[in-house]
RNA sequence: GCCAGUGUAGCUCAGUGGUAGAGCGCUCGCCUUGUAAGCGAGGGGUCACGGGUUCGAGCCCCGUCACUGGCUCCA
């Protein structure tokens, strides 16, 4: 019974204790200040409670606050501490899952009547008296029918319960007056929580399934030490500060109008430059790329549709079918296109193929319209009316590889090298519905991880993520603090060829099925700026931003010599902007600075007599350097030449 | 689409049933400026829209629309 068993340390040392010991008594006899420190234990690899006992050879690590594996921990315990308080405060509440989430820790409940914001506090006051009360986390291993027992008048938990294979361990968690079904593991007791806050409610479907019951969700924080909970109030924050909504009202980017209709964009000057550049950059690099442009209609015959396949299964995302013009058949009905790539496909079939004309690259960058669901818009980031920098590739099995890899040359070039996003890379693999033989797919994938490996990229899985007619490398990018953005999307493929009866004569003169590779480098212009304009949080680099330079004659006397140096920078090429409102220097100054434009170039006397202009730098506040218009539109011209990130 | 909240001047927001307010922006005047808000005056609102309750509604009730936060979906 009380055998020994040998338990591995970190450091490589090997403790000898009875089997039945507990992780807290190896901290214990470590030492009193681990113990008082330690969290959960990491058992060989897996995280467990302190309390569990260890009754086989182990590799033992003691968590602390530093260990991230014990905030996710801290971050479920809280979870249930809010249930906790909920409990008490509201009896009848039926309960969810609560588990930890980045940053943070989610609670569901059924209850008769959504939270307000006055029952979040009251609930947190809650919390702050469960967490002083110092309660055990205790651990329990329960048959079916106890947990049935224990859950009787918790219909979800017993759904829950009722999932459980009968190969697993039931266990539940009781911290004072709340006992929860939970795999665990948990933190020793309440009082560990001392960082946290609820942020807000929400209603979530139970199970995330929008047929079924809707939950009032409960959104917190929670942290080891009171700076990391304030840091990250603080980084809410600032990203409150960067939302492309506000600043596209504050910079004149682009608007939205309730007569216009809802996820449909209006763009402003200012904010037409930078989608302009940024079709233009990605147009530019197609071309050199090798493909060809296309441009083709926003409405077709809605028979397309059904060719393609997307009628009837994604009616609900169409704008409905308009009649045709007078004096055509009343049964000839258009649609407004939601994606480019049938009409793609009706160039390619548009003549007869050769495998010589393959790949064959058709790229337009273009707008569509999807009727996205009304809640689901936001910004610039969701829309209903947007612009697609689109392409398909048509080419054989064979090429794909070649192709993915051209498609990450660009993704690599538009995406990382000129904004600095940090990239990280997806594939999608078949799901369980699908179509193609598998033999087809086998090939597809590896492809697909091929041209990724030869790129040396490193990509994770997501196993039965692709869509029914082919696997996609999806693309995240994270931005200047740290948010994680869905960008570009990779797309295999094999469908539609089919369905437009897509061909080339190979070389042994007989008709073969060409593969098609949707991809977006942008996605969407929308999105795309959107993404841009809180990466930079509104300072865009020298070469988007909407005004390059602001000429600010000190007084009316040098307005004349500004308005020269104006003319010069314009014939550069440059975007400019003279300020000679009768304004105080420094309010002018200041408009430059909350504008955001990179450059000003101040014209005193002194500039005026000498030809010359005082630069002031975006962001650097007093520095300031003088230099000949000259010098000036070297630096300039060459930032925008390159691309540059600064300033 | 679902749940909840919000909707007052161009913007940000006060306004708890009795004559619609502030700051900024805008217009005009004064000031003529050396690196992040000079001074003064003025204009500006069917209080989202429609209905109801009330002697009286920005405020209370119902509906619609839009937005916000989530859920679901997704570029």
């Amino acid at each position: 019974m009380s055998s020994t068993i040998r338990i591995t340390l970190p450091d490589g040392s090997v403790r000898e204790v009875p089997s039945g010991t507990t992780s807290r008594q190896i901290a214990e006899s470590i030492g009193a200040g681990l113990a008082r420190a330690a969290l959960a234990a990491r058992v060989d690899g897996a995280v467990r409670d302190l309390g569990r006992p260890l009754e086989a050879d182990a590799s033992l690590a003691i968590l602390t606050e530093r260990d991230p594996d014990a905030l996710e921990v801290l971050r479920h315990s809280s979870a249930h501490i809010l249930a906790t308080a909920v409990r008490e405060l509201f009896p009848g509440a039926g309960i969810g899952f609560g588990p930890p989430i980045e940053d943070g820790f989610y609670y569901d409940f059924d209850v008769p009547r959504p939270f307000t914001p006055e029952d979040l506090e009251l609930i947190e006051s809650r919390m702050t008296e469960v967490a002083r009360a110092d309660y055990p986390f205790v651990r329990e291993v329960v048959d079916r029918s106890q947990a049935n027992h224990r859950f009787a008048d918790d219909p979800l938990k017993l759904e829950r319960i009722a999932e459980l294979g009968d190969a697993e361990t039931i266990t539940v968690y009781t911290d004072g007056p709340f006992t929860d079904l939970c795999r665990g593991p948990h933190i020793p007791r309440t009082g560990r929580l001392k960082h946290f806050k609820l942020l807000h409610a929400a209603g979530a479907y139970w199970r995330g399934d929008e047929k079924r019951q809707m939950l009032q969700r409960i959104y917190g924080t929670a942290w080891f030490k009171k700076e990391d909970l304030d840091a990250y109030l603080h980084r809410l924050e600032e990203a409150r500060k960067r939302d492309h909504r506000v600043l596209g009202r504050q910079l004149d980017l682009f608007s939205t109008s309730d007569v216009l209709g809802p996820g449909l964009v209006l763009w402003h000057p200012r904010g037409a430059v930078i989608r302009w550049l940024l079709s233009r950059a990605v147009e530019d690099d197609n071309v050199a790329s090798g493909y060809d442009l296309v441009y083709t209609p926003n409405v077709t015959r809605e028979e397309l549709f059904y060719i393609s396949g997307h009628l009837p299964l994604y009616a609900s995302n169409q704008y409905p079918a308009m009649g045709a013009g007078a004096g055509e058949a009343e049964d000839v009905r258009y649609m407004v296109k939601p994606m480019n790539c049938p009409m793609h496909a009706l160039i390619y079939q548009s003549r007869q193929r050769s495998y010589r004309d393959l790949p064959i690259r058709l790229s337009e960058v273009a707008n569509v319209y999807r009727n996205e669901k009304s809640g689901t818009l936001h910004g610039l980031l969701r829309v209903r009316g947007l612009c697609m920098d689109d392409a398909h590739i048509f080419c054989t099995m064979d090429q794909i590889e070649d192709e993915i890899f051209l498609c990450l040359d660009q993704v690599d070039r538009l995406v990382r090298a000129t904004f600095g996003f940090e990239l990280d890379f997806e594939v999608s693999t078949r799901p369980e519905e699908r179509l193609g033989s598998d033999e087809v797919w086998d090939q597809a994938e590896a492809t697909l991880r091929r041209a990724l490996e030869r790129k040396g990229i490193a990509f994770r899985n997501d196993v039965g993520g692709g869509a029914f007619y082919g696997p996609k490398i999806d693309i995240k990018f994270r931005d200047a603090i740290g948010r994680i953005w869905q960008g570009p999307t990779i797309q295999l493929d094999f469908n539609l060829p089919e369905r437009f009866e897509l061909e080339y004569t190979g070389t042994d003169n007989r008709p073969h099925r060409p593969v098609m590779i949707h991809r977006a480098i942008y996605g969407t212009l929308e999105r795309f700026t959107g993404n841009l304009i809180e990466h930079f949080a509104g300072a865009f680099p020298v070469w988007l931003a909407p005004e390059q330079v602001r000429v600010i004659p000190i007084s009316d006397a040098q307005a004349e010599a500004a308005r020269g140096l104006a003319q010069r920078l314009k014939a550069a090429g440059l975007r400019v902007r003279v300020d000679d409102s009768s304004e105080t220097l420094n309010y002018r100054i200041r408009e430059g600075e909350v504008q955001k434009v990179p450059y000003m170039a101040i014209v005193g006397q002194r500039e005026a007599d000498s030809g010359s202009l005082a630069l002031r730098v975006r962001g650097t506040g007093k520095k300031q350097e003088a230099m000949s218009v000259d010098a000036f539109l070297g630096r300039i011209t060459e930032e925008v030449r390159t691309r540059a990130l600064a300033p």
